[in-house]
DNA sequence: CCTGGCACTCAGTGGTGGCGAGTGCCAAAG
DNA sequence: CTTTGGCACTCGCCACCACTGAGTGCCAGG
């Protein structure tokens, strides 16, 4: 086990090597941080902490840098969440109210979180099978052609055309429009499907299969539209990086183009509480050395999409945490009250 | 005026230079081209290109590379467009196929582009100022409170809550509904006000104030959605960009974040024919060093938005310049089909 | 007007040496 | 057993220098 001061050691060198972006060595540290002892002490400790791979040297005669385990270990117990300032969260509040709608709020998310934490920002778009359905439209565009939309009660709106098997009369798609509401307003995405499932029944023979097809339209509709659509920003940011970057930046900028793998990212965190996945521990290649921190956020209590930002690994980890974690909060606040 | 020969030097230093991403020299030159004559011609060629400012040397004694006035004179009179290789159309034929809904479209889009320029691509949404109305439809969530949505031949659907200063009945709503639908289903969004204008009239006094609250909201809804959006793509293409390239890279980036700019930069594109900005023909700063290509696609014969890429001034503008009027025409026929 | 020749310029390359931050080890002190 | 000062050593970085070669401008002759 790690001494104290070993830790305190660490903690010093992270907190230093993400100020500078420097290898650390012993005299500076000793310099900038009141440890007590002398540097052939801190010496000594690196050495240990090297040896236990929390910490490397880039070469021979150069200062050392935390490894992604150092990283874990410092996030995991030395450092806290850094709450916002005051100022800060006026400003999260005033940036955020005044979005008219859901392209607006998450537009307005990511630019924020860009912004404040200076990395890049992931915003997922609120996920359908975790909100209930605020609204069932059908609506007949021709004879045989009907237009499904569908309002989640996060006010996001999906639609779809559908070619009837059979003309269906306006009567028969009032009726289907008020039945099909009134089973499932208010009701969760995942319930749907047992809700309508005998719904065809109760309708004339010639209407059946129209029914029936606007139905699974409407589960395939769920089905497909898991797909989640998300939204990032603060690309610019990833400018800050190292100096050596073309060769950093380019996999990033093409992880961050795949939503497939932006959204699993975002999929491997907890859905309650903060995840922070660091360099290796993500498995895309790509991302290697970067690191994520994710968030689930929610109108209730309950998430329904997350959020984060991607940066170096090399980032103010209590900071980014703070910043992520506020901003989840306001974005959960703004939807309830929608 | 220049000589036949010296706009055949200029084509021949813009191709290698494109080519092989270093200044060209005279020799070089007419061993890669059948010039007919020495290089000391070529350099006396060069010498009078410079003196009218279409190239430039990097420093003494290196080769010279194009300036933006001479990539102008390039594009204007030197370069045809490309046309694509048969199996290049099928690939865009087979990667739009299969598009499901307009997100669908513009994101296959956006990705084709980039992939066949490998440059950044930027397409926007079908505007809807120039489309039109395919239905409009109004619901009754609350006895006060209607939801409107709006549905374009575009396949665009945008919607709006309303808070009505009176509960408007069934019956009304219906009423207004079919008429409103009435009036201005297949027409342009741009004469949708005048066909409305006068629809409050004929309504029941306790009505008219929730059907003119309506009305403001739709009329509201094309102005304020006017506010196009767009999708951009390909952005880790930017690393090709040079070797210098933090300083380069940043500005653009920032430049592409912003929407405002990007639609702005579309907007400046003429509406029919293709349009390429060089360099510092682009108004803001950050693509001063960049070409923007940018043609109109539309359903029809008319363009309802514009798409295009962004690339570095050295770039293929012949490929560049088919590979988007291509792209713009597939997508025009998808949308006119669907 | 074109061409070959010639002197000149200058970015890039590679080698050299000094500087200094930082290390590891050790022996002595606490 | 831990801490500390001392010391020799390593090695990346930088400044300096000379060399090379691509490319140029100019000029005299075809």
């Amino acid at each position: 086990m790690l001494s104290e001061r070993r830790l305190e050691v660490l903690r010093a060198i992270v907190q230093d090597y993400v100020g500078t972006e420097e290898p650390v060595g012993s005299k500076a540290l000793t310099e900038r941080h009141r440890l007590g002892v002398s540097p052939a002490t801190v010496r000594n400790d690196m050495a240990a902490l090297e040896e236990e791979g929390f910490i490397a040297q880039p070469h021979t005669s150069a200062g050392r840098i935390p490894t992604d385990k150092g990283y874990r270990l410092f996030v995991d117990r030395l450092a806290g969440v850094k709450p916002l300032s005051t100022p800060e969260r006026r400003a999260i509040q005033n940036f955020l109210d005044g979005a008219v709608d859901l392209d607006d709020v998450v537009g307005r998310t990511v630019r924020l979180l860009a912004q404040l934490t200076r990395q890049v920002a992931v915003v997922q778009y609120p996920s359908l099978t975790r909100s209930t359905v605020r609204h069932v439209e059908l609506l007949s565009l021709a004879p045989a052609r009907v237009m499904l939309v569908l309002i989640t009660d996060t006010g996001r709106v999906e639609q779809r055309m559908i070619d009837c098997p059979a003309p269906i009369g306006e009567t028969s798609l009032a009726d289907l429009r008020a039945r099909l509401n009134s089973r499932v307003v208010g009701r969760r995405f995942t319930d749907v499907p047992q809700l309508v499932s005998d719904l065809a029944d109760s309708f004339e023979q010639e209407d059946r299969g129209t029914v029936s097809t606007v139905l699974a339209t409407l589960l395939e509709t769920l089905v497909e539209e898991t797909e989640e659509r998300l939204m990032i920003g603060g690309t610019a940011n990833l400018t800050r990086f190292g100096h050596d970057f073309p060769l950093t930046i380019r996999p990033v900028l093409e992880a961050l183009e795949e939503q497939v793998v932006l959204l699993k990212l975002l999929g491997e965190a907890k859905d309650s509480g903060m995840t922070v996945r660091i360099g290796h521990e993500n498995a895309h290649e790509g991302l290697n050395s970067t690191s994520v921190v994710a968030v689930g956020y929610g109108s209730g209590d309950e998430a329904v999409a997350k959020l984060g930002v991607v940066g170096p690994t090399r980032m103010d980890y209590p900071g980014t945490m703070g910043a992520v974690r506020a901003v989840a909060r306001y974005v959960g606040q703004i939807l309830a009250e929608s």
